[in-house]
DNA sequence: CGTTGCTGTGCAACTACATGCATAACCGGT
DNA sequence: ACCGGTTATGCATGTAGTTGCACAGCAACG
């Protein structure tokens, strides 16, 4: 249900196109909500019929059209509405964890393996995230008001995948010590 | 696609029916993969047509009888082939991100209020987690085989939990100095 | 001159999952 | 005698999201 709201958060920003915004979610929202344009386009509608945007189709020389979306006042109201109500917390929904009490059952080394896959995944999105949040905010203690809210998702994502790096290396200490040490 | 095997790993411990898998679903397993009874009646259903498990229908002196579900060769088959492929690494999904995003937009006291309900949640089932930590391992350094996978399991939970409340941390410190000192 | 890749929008089919409802018997409390 | 809770199984409907496919023009590369 938070596809509609992370596309008013983006328009709020700027208005867009439904490719723009397939862009944006492969870039730096995309980390923590994605949307293939498929679904994008899709929801563009069913909020376009809301009231929530307006479409304006914009002729480009070579290009295709293309239909920018602007945020209405409906929708702002909607987004604010959105923000007063409580989020629904999420708990964890975690494949790995399923394969983890597999091991008794399944195949140890491709476990194994997995881990080691999944360590690598948390160090490149880790890299990832620290050279956005030295490119965007070299000067975190110094922050505007409306960068506050990037810095801080960004810092979560950094949390996350350190937290997720630790858990990766606790289940290679107990699973295959001496590949750990060498 | 993970509840069938979710399933299975369960059933591999110990055979039961869907009404015993949904009550697992609610405690242990569930902190990591929910599924409502509905969808694990209509799982075991579809896991039967594939011959992965079968079912005895058991009569109950008063209760009703249930339909007693034990896991096949196939199944068995299944679960190790599902654990010797790669995970799909999934990446995080937090409508809590994208409300962070809202800020400049949204009802900023709701936001804050927010975290602290989010805070307290991470710190009610970090509290879950070490007690069940303590009570099913209470000697981490000496486990069993079959223990190994439940523990690590649990330690994840634990890893997020922290990292969680340590992010809400953040969070506050940065919206509400003053609320979070006091 | 053909292939590949980017920009741009979208439909159709399917799957997983959530939500609401239905049924049925037994047990304990007021 | 009625009410609520537990055990037990399931259907029916709806929604969010995935996957596959389609069309269209332009640019760059070999």
């Amino acid at each position: 249900m938070a596809l509609e709201h992370a596309i008013l958060v983006s328009l709020a920003e700027k208005s867009a196109s439904g490719y723009d915004l397939a862009r944006r979610f492969d870039a730096s929202i995309g980390h923590f909500w994605q949307a293939s344009h498929q679904q994008i386009y899709k929801v563009l509608g069913r909020m376009e019929g809301d009231g929530w945007v307006e479409s304006e189709l914009v002729a480009q020389g070579g290009r295709p059209d293309k239909k920018v979306y602007v945020m209405t006042p409906a929708g702002r109201d909607e987004l604010e509405l959105w923000t007063s109500k409580a989020t629904p917390i999420e708990h964890l929904r975690s494949e790995f964890a399923v394969k983890l009490r597999a091991l008794p059952f399944g195949d140890f080394a491709a476990i194994v393996d997995d881990v080691r896959v999944r360590r690598r995944a948390h160090q490149e999105r880790l890299a990832y995230y620290a050279d956005s949040a030295a490119r965007f905010y070299p000067d975190p203690d110094d922050l505007r008001p409306d960068e506050i809210g990037g810095w801080l998702v960004l810092r979560g994502g950094i949390l996350a995948e350190e937290t997720g790096i630790v858990w990766c290396d606790e289940i290679l200490q107990r699973l295959d010590p001496e590949g750990t040490e060498r």
